[in-house]
DNA sequence: TCAGCTTTATGAATGATATTCATTTCTACC
DNA sequence: GGTAGAAATGAATATCATTCATAAAGCTGA
């Protein structure tokens, strides 16, 4: 196919998708419509079927340039960061941040697409998994430094970390984003990262506490 | 109206609601139809709507006695268990185990029910949030007791706990529950309690390790 | 510039299905 | 057994997502 031919293709894609982008925020993905969509784009109801294989197939589209953004904000939020608790602040302000300068697409994201079978299978969801789980490479690296527990397995751990913010976001936009997100930003990092910390790890626990043994695994 | 055409129409609903459960079980809200259920319930499709205001009420309907379930089984399990850290192992526990016993359930309630506005605003939300909250109560009780910390917001704590639960319940539903939810419930446990844990507490901490202040609050 | 071909766009037609409503059937009570 | 009010019915309606036959536009080589 030409070049130009194929440029023109890729600016009407986009269009589509900045009008879905809209529409779908404004009534989520049930009670929006495909010829709304087509109309705010300046195309016919049909034409969207050229560039996306169903409507859903289309809401799923959406992520993808955010999780570009997210990602790279990200890293350079992190960017002369050192020491992975540092890191972990850093990351739960990021979150948080992130949605609330974009609570619509949260909404999309958080509400509609994480929770859906299909979206799991996509190739968008791999991206935003690989783009989150930089949390990962921050669990592994604070192994190394000694200061993150090694008695635990890291998925566990980020099950932790990703549920905790996520469980945060949900509700806050199930509220309508009624207060403000980042107002315990700090608590929160400190919940995490006394969960995340290794009990073993001398001058790591706050606080000059004397400590002892406590039983693990009795439920 | 008469007693009896009371119960009637109690036993009509019944089962309808029956119905409902293994067909929105069996394909999601979505893919369900009003005329399968219909079907299944042995009366007409018009007949639903002497029932429920529509097919998301009847949807919404379906929790009403699992939640009852997980309450009482709750309590129960609880029963004569001290200790607020005990307790937490406990409901840990039990929460995965009741999602491990019914994933049909657990895929309606976590992948549809819990991040819909319109379930939020409904009386079944109420009563099942009521339920799962115990959490708080335990919470409490542990800051008298003086293990769990009194230096974060308890709803944050619920957050952290609830959070973690529920990313765990939810990402297993999503993968089709193909692996044993339960396998890890001793770590689960042992990392919320962590995080819970008053950092100023003597003997609360595990393994003897000396410990020292850390700046909290940086980002 | 144009003929011939391919790609893209169109919107009316189709099919699926939630919901309504005029009509019928049932129930309780006299 | 007659009747008023409640409950049940299912055909009719309205609302979309999606398809598809047809039209328009883009490209290429002369």
């Amino acid at each position: 196919m030409p070049a130009n031919r194929t440029s023109k293709k890729e600016i009407k894609r986009e269009s589509i998708i900045q009008a879905a982008i809209e529409v779908f925020s404004k009534k989520g993905f049930q009670a929006a419509t495909v010829s709304e969509i087509a109309e705010r784009a300046g195309v016919a109801d049909g034409s969207i079927y050229q560039y996306f294989k169903n409507k859903e197939d289309l809401f799923f589209s959406i992520p993808v340039e955010k999780t570009k953004e997210f990602r790279t904000q990200l890293e350079l939020h992190l960017e002369g960061i050192s020491g992975a608790f540092n890191k972990i602040r850093k990351f739960v302000w990021y979150f948080l941040y992130f949605f609330t300068v974009s609570p619509e697409y949260g909404r999309l994201l958080m509400l509609e697409m994480r929770v859906s079978k299909s979206f799991v299978k996509t190739d968008t969801y791999d991206f935003l998994k690989q783009s989150v789980s930089s949390v990962l490479e921050i669990i592994t690296e604070g192994q190394h430094e000694g200061v993150v527990r090694t008695d635990t397995d890291i998925y566990i751990l980020r099950h932790l970390v990703l549920g905790t913010l996520e469980h945060i976001v949900s509700r806050w936009l199930l509220k309508d984003g009624k207060y403000d997100l980042l107002r315990h930003h700090q608590e929160v990092s400190r919940l995490i990262i006394d969960a995340l910390r290794n009990p073993a790890c001398p001058g790591a626990a706050p606080d000059g506490t004397p400590v002892k043994a406590g039983p693990t695994g009795e439920i």
